[in-house]
DNA sequence: ATGGCTGCTTTGAGCAGA
C-alpha cells in the first residue's frame, strides 16, 4: 500500500499535475491540502475518472483538505472533518477510515510570525489537534497522521538552521508540539529509513530556492505502531517540484508491505 | 540565469502562504 501526502496549493489551478502525477506514482491513498476549492466546486469527475474516490471538506480561497482512494482499496469510512471542541471556520482536518487504516489529514496553520495572532492560533490549533490524535490512535492502532504540519521538526530539516532558528515553522512551541504527537506512539516515517541529507519537501516560490535547494521538511506521514512495522519506505518526491506550474510543495510517500 | 513568487479576490491591489 503507498500513502502519500501532498499540499498541492489550490486544486484548481494543480489539477492537471495532479492526475498526471497520481498515474505516475499510483498511489492507494493520498492526503491533499490547500486545495482552496469550496465542495460544490470539488473537481469529483475528474478525479473519478482518474480511478479515485475522493471526500473532501473545502472553502472558498483558503485551506481545503481531501482524501482520494484508489478504487478497489476500500470505501473511506467514520470521515470526521473538524477538531472536537474546537470551533473554526476553516477546513484543515479530514479523517477516514480506509482498508483498517485510520487516516488522519492536516493542514496545520501556518502561523505567519511568532509574533502574530496566527500563531497563537497555530498553537491552540495544535493543542486540540493533539487531543484528536490520542482519542483516534487508542481505537486505532493502524493510524496515519498526514499532510502539511507547516513545522520543521529538527535543525536538519531546514536548510539554513541559523537564519531559520526562533522563526515560524522551526520555533521550539512548534517543535515541541511535534514531539507530543510522536510521543502518542507515531513514527516519522521519514526517518525510519536513511535519507540523503537536505531532502525537503517545501521551497518559497521566490529566490530560486528549489533550484538552490533552500526548503524545509515541513510536509509529514506519522504512523502508529501497527503500520511502523509494516512500512518499506518513505521518500519525498522532488520530481513533482519541478516544471511548469509547481506546487511550491512536493508529495510525501509512504509504502506499506 | 544579472533574475527576484504564486494564487486568490465582487479584476486589481492586497492578503496569505511559509
Amino acid at each position: 500500500m503507498k500513502l502519500a501526502t501532498w499540499n498541492v496549493n489550490s486544486l484548481g489551478v494543480r489539477l492537471p499535475r495532479l492526475l498526471g502525477w497520481l498515474a505516475r506514482a499510483q498511489p492507494d491513498i493520498v492526503g491533499l491540502q490547500e486545495t482552496k476549492t469550496e465542495d460544490a466546486k470539488f473537481p469529483r469527475a475528474e478525479i473519478e475518472q482518474a480511478g479515485y474516490r475522493a471526500v473532501f471538506a473545502g472553502q472558498k480561497t483558503y485551506n481545503g483538505v481531501a482524501l482520494l482512494v484508489r478504487d478497489g482499496i476500500g470505501t473511506p469510512d467514520d470521515v470526521v472533518t473538524a477538531l472536537p471542541g474546537f470551533a473554526d471556520e476553516q477546513k484543515r482536518v479530514l479523517a477516514a477510515t480506509v482498508a483498517g487504516v485510520r487516516v488522519v489529514d492536516f493542514y496545520v496553520p501556518n502561523g505567519q510570525a511568532v509574533d502574530s495572532d496566527k500563531y497563537l492560533y497555530k498553537l491552540d490549533w495544535c493543542r486540540a489537534a493533539g487531543a484528536l490524535l490520542a482519542a483516534e490512535i487508542s481505537r486505532h492502532p493502524a493510524l496515519a497522521v498526514i499532510g502539511d504540519f507547516n513545522i520543521a521538526p529538527e535543525d536538519r530539516d531546514v536548510h539554513d538552521p541559523d537564519l531559520w532558528r526562533g522563526q515560524v515553522l522551526c520555533s521550539d512551541p512548534e517543535r515541541a508540539v511535534f514531539r507530543e504527537w510522536i510521543s502518542l506512539g507515531l513514527k516519522d516515517s521519514f526517518r525510519l529509513f536513511e535519507q540523503p541529507p537536505n531532502t525537503f519537501s517545501w521551497w518559497d516560490y521566490r529566490q530560486l530556492a528549489f533550484p538552490k535547494n533552500r526548503g524545509l521538511r515541513i510536509d509529514h506521514i506519522l504512523v502508529g505502531p501497527a503500520l511502523a512495522g509494516r512500512c518499506v519506505a518513505c521518500r519525498i518526491d522532488r520530481e513533482a517540484r519541478k516544471g511548469e506550474k509547481p506546487s511550491d510543495h512536493a508529495p510525501v510517500v509512504a509504502e506499506f508491505s
